[in-house]
DNA sequence: AGCAATATTGATCATTTGATCAATAGACCT
DNA sequence: AGGTCTATTGATCAAATGATCAATATTGCT
């Protein structure tokens, strides 16, 4: 068993080593989630040696809530865009949901749910999951609000659907995490229930108005 | 700082000592997450020396999926009992929502969100996992069967409903255990999500119906 | 070329964890 | 009372974790 001994890694200026710290945080937390994000693994991941992190960081603990909130502030954008230029809310919210339960994210979902269990024991984790669940939540909103201002959607509570629909998706996809072989279709029954939520009728959100889900 | 010395324990039958070691693991469970459970911390709470632990089970990562599944399979059991005198379907799966989301188990649902983490690096853990997901669900099914041959409900999917609304409880739970403080009711919007899955009329499953929710 | 600044590292420490085993002590039977 | 069985324990180990610090190597400037 030879412990393959690693090059002196080549000097770098702060910032650029900073950078590669973080990636190597990131991509450690997408393959094998954030439990796997120690100074040891984070070293070898990025080539150097385990004081060089520590050195970089002020604590484990602050470098898994930032890469935390690294990885899942990426989703909100990259969704966010995504929807953006749809027209009308209905085609926005269904194709949200369906991005998000569409199953290719599953990696973002570890982050979540191991998120969760550490923020216990993480003052600074539980923080930022705080932060990027309101920010989610608000992304929700908006587009349950512009759909209640067109009248498209029928909500007196826009701010309550955004939370409850943010948190059936994460049970959802946690739920996916487990389930995996049986692969029920997450999207489809979900789509009757926020039409209930959102006093629509049976149907209206589903993928027929939606382009890019033929 | 000095750590109390414990006397010495009592000898006890196996069978009583077995049962002490799993009580104080369940205990710790519900009170600090099953992440808490560890050996010493089982050997302390249950009053005897870290290896009587070790002897009495075959390893921590058995006994922490045993617990789980203790944990759980009470609160299933429980539950069960408390909807299975209501009459009729509507009042029994209104019953169960709420139930579920009253806030009155988030020490269970810690132990959910610990164990789909947790379950990720111990197959022991994740078994016990699937196995629970599978009585919950079945349970859900159950009822929502029921009430497609009552007539009261109206899907041609009673399993794929039976999961959504299980992972759509089991995120909302997951969720309010972050935002504690914003104590959104949690049952009240779901109640017209499931009417959506199930095709009923707004408010057909509203706590009208339920004596025990005014 | 020499030097100062600093990026990088090896060695090391303290904790926490699960686990093993020979030794001890208490209960029960004859 | 004595002896046997076995429940219980202290001591100890190996592994993994986060963290610190003096020493080293490399860069870039003069």
């Amino acid at each position: 068993m030879s412990t393959t001994p690693r090059p002196r890694a080549a000097r770098k200026a702060p910032d650029e080593r900073t950078r590669d710290i973080a990636g190597a945080a990131r991509e450690l937390a997408l393959e094998e989630g954030l439990a796997a994000v120690t100074l040891r693994a984070v070293a070898a991941r990025a080539g150097v040696a385990p004081a060089l992190v520590a050195h970089y960081v002020p604590s484990m603990e602050s470098l898994i809530a930032n890469t935390f909130e690294t990885v899942v502030g990426a989703e909100i954008a990259e969704v966010e865009a995504l929807i953006a230029p749809l027209d009308g809310p209905r085609a926005r919210l269904g194709r949200l949901i369906r991005t998000l339960l569409d199953g290719t994210r599953d990696d973002v979902t570890v982050v979540w749910v191991e998120a969760w269990a550490l923020g216990r024991r993480s003052e600074s984790l539980a923080r930022a999951v705080r932060e990027q669940m309101d920010a989610w939540q608000s992304v929700l909103q908006g587009v349950i609000e512009d759909g209640v201002r067109s009248g498209d959607f029928d909500t007196a509570d826009a701010p309550g659907v955004a939370w409850q629909l943010l948190g059936m998706i994460d049970g959802l996809n946690a739920q996916a995490l487990v389930r995996w072989g049986d692969a029920t279709d997450r999207g489809s029954l979900i789509s009757h229930a926020v039409e209930g939520m959102l006093g629509l009728p049976r149907g209206a959100l589903d993928s027929s108005s939606d382009p890019a889900a033929r």
